[in-house]
DNA sequence: ACCGGTTACGTCAACGTTGACGCAGGAGGA
DNA sequence: TCCTCCTGCGTCAACGTTGACGTAACCGGT
């Protein structure tokens, strides 16, 4: 057994029909269960497929076939080794299982070039239908993708063209309620936090906060704003400079994960953190380990991912419906670090 | 536009030929830059593929070519949602990517059902090579598909048969260094916590562990050995266990990272996370923000992920030689956990 | 005995692409 | 001048499978 090449020839429906004294169409018949062939002959096609370790031939089988499935969808997402994206990939992919339905996966770092293309790598090897994360900014590639006639759906990010499903999460009426949660305990100096203003969840979660603020009555202070910031290490130096300021926040708000480990390593560094409050979106494993416990916005990660995958392969069986953008409601998780209470200077 | 029927059928060779003015072998030719062509006829099959958006159909192609090549690799491993499997995967993908090669997943949760069912998935659609995390117990599945001639690669646990690559970290090795740590400190009775002992990896740390000791002139105490673990809830309990014995353990060395962060738990609920060592195998996110930090060994899942796909992607190209079995060096990180003494009773 | 229908197969071509091979025309050498 | 080689194409068949269609045998009814 060599380790690569001189690999053996995979038999055929032709070896299998060879042998069980056949014609290929009646062993192409008995894989496929359809009518028409007698109980002994499919026996003998079954016997003869067995010994000969027969395994059809998928990609020739989408070739000829009408439907041209290949049973097979592309998932393109930020980074898979982000644990929002894994979670995500995980659901569509049970989802997709439960339907023979395997899953050809690429990371596009937010970068138009790479999911350009990562696309045009899914689209040649024609998977059935695309499960795709949008990139910031443009979304030209994929709308190109789309109009191609290429089934799709988006997560996370609605689409900015016509006629494209979509799964996102609540993410205005989310921070909203988290920012009246805090204004409820009186807090009226909330800083916010935001990743990159070209990512439409950043400015939903933006405007969340706008409307909360509003809603208690509160005015916006713009230095208590900042955003664009990419990565933990910008949030912690974000973070002292709010801190530093002459009337600081006595809460926080970071509008995402990494985000929101940035602010803890600051507070954390100026023991701080049992004495400002701090709501973060998404939550994250351990967080409830931490002290104080972090109270986060948990989206609901197999919810989005099922639904996703249950649209895209809808879309393949043909279904004609609407087009559909669904949300589903992200949760307020209570761990201790949003209840805190404004300090006395 | 439809959402999905009707998909508009894709350009193909012969209608770019048609466009052009030549024959589809032309086409072939210009497409896979082979020589032969002038360049006025390169020059009008490259526009006349543009203007149809023309992209080659890779099954179709694979499907003929003598070398039978998908440029797609399957990745079978326990599940995608672990950060360890997503960062190997990561990993993975990137360096195929780099080869235009595209990536097929599967989580088959180590189940040995679920784990032939996806090798017969991906093997139907013919990828060119697999990077495997075998289930534990016998590894019938994966051998048979390997001798039939499937090039593979297997992750994380080396193969129990012959002739095939694997590559996996230094769990014996890092695990004996961490207890010697532990001993130095003048650490006594050093608790073990550990997986399902049909995992490779297990065996493997709890051999360490066994040597940790020896090394350092300990006799093994059994009743502070609790293996067969599965997931956080079983460590929680064990550890309290180990906690009410008349002679407890004054340092603790786990396993696993899930068992890690249920050690934790119950250290903490009794107040001793900071008069009990504590020594984890894997790192985990946050594991710097927690008090104490924990003290890992740390796996260089990036070279793993990295040296796993430049083995497959070379086996497939036809590389002969000897089987490998790459082992990557853990690092041991010392953050505080690990680094408390014992304490008097 | 004859007809229409059904059952259980088989034959053939085609899906989109490429390997093997063929061939015309021009360049270059004897 | 003729022969050879090379360049720049084209033709054809085949990869493994399946849709469309053909057909022989048999059934039941008249």
């Amino acid at each position: 057994m060599d380790q690569a090449a001189g690999r053996r020839r995979e038999p055929t429906m032709r070896d299998v029909a060879a042998l069980a004294g056949v014609s290929t169409k009646t062993v192409s018949r008995v894989i496929n269960d359809q009518p028409g062939v007698g109980p002994e002959a499919t026996e003998r096609v079954r016997a003869a497929a067995h010994t000969l370790g027969f395994r059809p031939n998928l990609t020739a089988s989408s070739l000829r076939r009408s439907d041209r499935r290949s049973a097979t969808l592309g998932v393109l997402f930020e980074d898979l080794s982000n644990p929002f994206d894994s979670a995500l990939l995980r659901a569509v992919e049970d989802r997709a299982r439960s339907s023979g339905v395997l899953v050809l996966t690429g990371s596009d770092e937010d970068d138009p070039r790479l999911q350009r293309e990562l696309l045009a790598l899914l689209a040649s090897r024609r998977v059935d239908g695309m499960i795709v994360m949008a990139v910031g900014g443009h979304q030209d590639a994929l709308q190109q993708e789309r109009e191609r006639g290429t089934p799709m759906v988006l997560v996370d990010r609605p689409p900015t063209f016509a006629n494209t499903d979509s799964v996102t999460t609540t993410n205005r009426e989310s921070t909203r309620e988290a920012v009246l949660l805090l204004a409820s305990l009186g807090h009226r100096r909330i800083g916010f936090l935001g990743d990159r203003q070209a990512l439409w969840t950043s400015q939903q979660r933006y405007t969340g906060y706008l409307e909360g603020l509003a809603h208690a009555g509160l005015t916006l202070r713009e230095d208590l704003v900042m955003t664009d910031l990419r990565g933990p290490d910008a949030a912690e130096a974000a973070t002292a400079t709010l801190l530093d300021l002459a009337q600081p926040p006595t809460a926080l708000f970071t509008a995402q994960n990494l985000l929101t480990l940035g602010a803890m390593r600051t507070l954390r560094d100026r023991r701080l953190h049992h004495r400002i409050a701090l709501i973060g979106f998404d939550d994250f494993p351990l967080a409830d380990m931490l002290e104080p416990s972090v109270t986060v916005i948990r989206q609901d990660v197999p919810a989005i991912g099922r639904t996703a995958a249950e649209l895209i392969l809808a879309r393949i069986e043909g279904d004609q419906a609407p087009v559909v953008h669904a949300v589903i409601p992200a949760l307020l998780i209570s761990r201790g670090s949003g209840e805190i209470p404004p300090q006395p200077d």
